[in-house]
DNA sequence: ATAATTTTGTGAAGCATTTCACATATTTGG
DNA sequence: CCAAATATGTGAAATGCTTCACAAAATTAT
């Protein structure tokens, strides 16, 4: 370790890489519902629009998980692409916000299945709380220190108007609380030890408009 | 221009200068409300968890915005960025798939304000087609090349379950729309003049367990 | 009026990511 | 069993993006 506690020697790997990640996992669940034995990354790089040489080289980070002359063995692969991304194992996720975007969320099966179980909703408004949706009954916002506290739960979303959302965070953040998806279009400020991702999708309606106004050719899509 | 009809010598922007021309557009937005005059790079930056050159070189692409000594004017510049990204108009969009998440996306304020107004909606489901959301009539999604030939809807959001989403998207192309923001998780086919983004969230729920996971450092935010 | 201060705009440098290209390993076909 | 074909893994080159650093311009202070 060096001074900043940090793994010495531990490659950095870009954000991009695990985003693509995601990408191999998701083609590589898709075939195996095929029944392919292999992939090569020719073909795993085409089912994505990548190129071969950006999968192997993604893929040569962590190990080298194929066979020349052969390609990658299918459900091996995937299962090491879990591993790496954290997903061969169950997460405990809580929602905070019960409106109309959170509503949408809770009970998303795609998040289930990738391990991702939401167990626990809190919202601050007297008719939501205590109400039930898909069999989870909604706490209330002002008991989430004790609750969070107690509870195995590592990672919450957020999808509370903006103009709480800073304060609601805080609470998030002091109930130990180390991981956080945020649903709401603004710049939240946290401790540098919490992993904050946002989810904007004005952005992405604001990239197609550019890109229409523009006659903006990408490098590649998203 | 040159043989692929793409203008000569102008300067390819980057994705990632596009998405951050959304969060100088949000910041500058929320420094109106707050009767700023004007702004510099550096607290524009601040506001957004960038640096002052990213900000001056990202504005510098388009022009030269600002006043030595004094900083960027802040409704001028929210305007400018407002044209850049074609946002200073209206942009009608249609809605496929009335479901979990294409319910919390009619009517979501945000989009409206920043000129994406949903105007037509389309299922097939028998028991929504006719009904009433947030004042717009579901259409039936057979009569969708009609529909939206007829119109001037340029958008489409597209919010139905992945094994359908290819033939949905194949539609929606014929009918002529340009620009299409998906939610369904597979990489859909298009030919190369639509514009098509993909939202995926649980791209990001899997990049906070890679972080979890693997104590990852990010560069930054996004 | 002048000096000190602030802040932009931008080439150039530095850093990160992607693509290339090929040695190497393995399979496939005859 | 050998030759041809396939496909990985990876340094090195190419490309792309961010940060640096500073001249120039305007403001502010005296
Ligand atoms: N609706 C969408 O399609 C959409 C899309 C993208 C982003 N968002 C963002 O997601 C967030 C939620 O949007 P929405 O449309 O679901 O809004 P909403 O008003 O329907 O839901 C917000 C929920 O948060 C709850 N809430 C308010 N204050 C709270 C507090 N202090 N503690 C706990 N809960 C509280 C409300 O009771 C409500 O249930 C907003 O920030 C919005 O900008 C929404
Ligand atoms: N629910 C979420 O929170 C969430 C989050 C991220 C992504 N997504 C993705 O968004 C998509 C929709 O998810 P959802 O949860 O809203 O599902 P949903 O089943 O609630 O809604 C899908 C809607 O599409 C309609 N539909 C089905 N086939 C159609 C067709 N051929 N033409 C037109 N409409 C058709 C259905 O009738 C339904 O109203 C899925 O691809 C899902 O993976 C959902």
């Amino acid at each position: 370790m060096d001074q900043t506690g940090e793994m010495v020697n531990k490659k950095r790997i870009s954000e991009s890489t695990i985003h693509r990640l995601s990408l191999y996992f998701r083609a590589l669940s898709q075939l195996e519902r095929e029944n392919n034995e292999t992939v090569s990354s020719k073909e795993l790089a085409k089912r994505e629009k990548l190129t071969p040489a950006q999968v192997r080289k993604d893929l040569s980070f962590f190990g080298s998980f194929g066979t020349r002359g052969l390609g990658y063995p299918v459900v091996e692969l995937k299962n090491k692409i879990a591993a790496i991304l954290g997903i061969d194992r169950s997460w405990k996720v809580a929602l905070v916000g019960v409106g109309n975007i959170g509503s949408a969320l809770v009970g998303y099966k795609e998040f289930t299945k990738q391990g991702f179980q939401i167990v626990k909703l809190f919202d601050n408004d007297q008719r939501k709380i205590g109400s039930n949706h898909k069999g989870i009954e909604v706490s209330d916002i002002d008991n989430i220190k004790e609750e969070l506290t107690e509870s195995d739960i590592e990672l919450v979303i957020l999808a509370v108007p903006a103009a709480v959302a800073q304060f609601v965070i805080d609470d998030v953040v002091r109930a130990g609380v180390k991981a956080i998806l945020n649903f709401a279009p603004i710049n939240l400020k946290v401790p540098d030890d919490i992993y904050l991702r946002n989810e904007n999708m004005s952005m992405e309606l604001e990239y197609l408009s550019f890109a229409m106004v523009n006659n903006h050719t990408p490098r590649k899509v998203r």
